[in-house]
DNA sequence: GTCTATAAGGCGATAGAC
DNA sequence: GTCTATCGCCTTATAGAC
């Protein structure tokens, strides 16, 4: 049996796959369907059996970015301590430096431009950010910060700043450089917690 | 005599501050020339006669950014400590921060979709960025801080985080707490330095 | 279900009248 | 210098063959 959403071939998938890459590479209005049907070995006109529109595709791939960041946020409760799991959240960008370097934080650039329109999809781009912010913020509480929400911002404010200008600069060494004074940020913030 | 950059009733000057405004609102590669040539009130193939090229009118918004922080960066010398020159910078995000909770920094998001091009334009979209951190840097050493480039980073990496997570959220008070985080943050430095 | 061919419209850019 | 008219290309999306 063969999941709706993943059909023989997984044409479906690798429409959404490529287009993720191409989106994160290129930003949304400047790739073209030909472009991401290329990438995905699709005939162009074949796109619009699995999406309506760009834009349908668009949202997919931003699904595929909260199942991402899902799937890493799980990987970090095997962790036992807070601070451990927010380090191990920061770190995700330290390891993503390059790519991060040449295109920006693929989380980041797609909120940032889909925030701009006003068509429905600015409002979804936000999800894997907020998704994000939450799970962070119930990190630093457990630490006991009453104050965990405005942490946890400036936290991933910290990330996505780095991020931005590690882009504009060209230089992975400026996201890691932010990434361990991030590190060093928690341990402070441990710190100062009123947990025993 | 009239300067050869803003001829006799403005025309490229008007294109200039148009194509910047779209081109915050609406992105690059969203952005047409009939749209900022409609809102120059400019016929739009009278665009060409001012720039050869789209991309040519997105240089000129980019070296149009550079004089904007030139000027805005200048109009903080007047400031005596560098601890409130550096507040003074920061505070003007907040003071931007609904229309940056709507379109982001146009700074920042004009960096980051220029970015990830390879045409040259790329490196030039770094200017603006390059700038407030250079000048950064600089009102950090005078603090007596070694480490000023790190700094420099991390302060404008929350600035621009910040920027970006506003837009997501479309939260102006994000803007406004992080600005606030980074006041606060500003003071700590101060107080570590080895000035005296 | 899959793919080809093509429609319909919008884009950057150009030519040339005034 | 300024503007109108238009070209040629590329894009999204559709119609319909297989």
């Amino acid at each position: 049996m063969t999941d709706s959403t993943a059909p023989r071939g997984g044409k479906r998938e690798r429409l959404v796959t490529s287009a993720g890459e191409r989106l994160h590479r290129k930003g949304v209005a400047a790739t073209t369907l030909a472009d991401i049907a290329q990438a995905a070995d699709v005939p162009v006109g074949n796109v619009y059996y699995y999406f309506k529109t760009k834009d349908d595709l668009v949202r997919a791939v931003l699904e595929a970015q909260v199942d991402q960041v899902e799937a890493m946020l799980a990987s970090f409760e095997t962790l036992p301590q807070p601070v451990d799991r927010l380090k191990a959240l920061v770190r995700r960008w330290d390891e993503m430096r390059d790519v991060i370097a040449r295109y920006g934080c693929p989380f980041g650039t797609l909120a940032s431009e889909l925030d701009r329109r006003d068509d429905g999809l600015d409002l979804e781009a936000a999800g894997p950010i907020r998704r994000i912010l939450e799970w962070a913020e119930i990190q630093i509480r457990q630490l006991g910060q009453p104050d965990a929400r405005e942490l946890a911002i400036t936290l991933f404010a910290g990330v996505q700043g780095g991020a931005l200008l590690a882009g504009a600069l060209r230089d992975p060494n400026l996201m890691s450089g932010q990434v361990r004074h991030l590190e060093r940020w928690i341990d402070t913030v441990a710190a100062s917690s009123t947990q025993s």
